[in-house]
DNA sequence: CGGCTGACGTAAC
DNA sequence: TGTTACGCCAGCC
């Protein structure tokens, strides 16, 4: 993984390896990146993703695993369906089972 | 160039 | 235990 000189890709990169059926979190991300500290800007890097198809940005939420981010998609509705489509249950905006379907990027 | 904002996270009160 | 404040980086006015 030969780091990309923007910030952006790096994290496009990581987003990008998420597997089906699997959700990780921008914090997350954002340390893997070496930016701990960082997690807002990640999530900024998701709001200019919708430029990237490769980039499932629907299944990166915060730490806690809520669709913080729904609103930013075409329907706010899209992110949860998307979700809801992979095998994940969301209620209240909420990913039930979070710890379960969570993936870590270092693996 | 300076300041404000934001799909977050952590620390402090 | 719940709320508030700050940091961080990039983009926009």
């Amino acid at each position: 993984m030969q780091q990309q000189n923007d910030f952006f890709e790096r994290v496009y990169e990581v987003v990008r390896q998420i597997p089906y059926g699997k959700v990780t979190t921008y914090g997350t991300i954002a340390k893997y990146l070496g930016a701990a500290k960082s997690a807002r800007t990640v999530g900024y890097a998701m709001n200019a993703a919708h430029a990237n198809p490769d980039v499932p940005a629907h299944r990166v939420v915060n730490r806690i695993g809520m669709l913080t981010g729904k609103h930013h998609f075409f329907g706010i509705n899209t992110m949860q369906q998307l979700l809801e489509e992979e095998g994940h249950l969301i209620v209240k905006d909420q990913i039930q089972n979070f710890d379960v379907v969570f993936w870590n990027p270092n693996t």
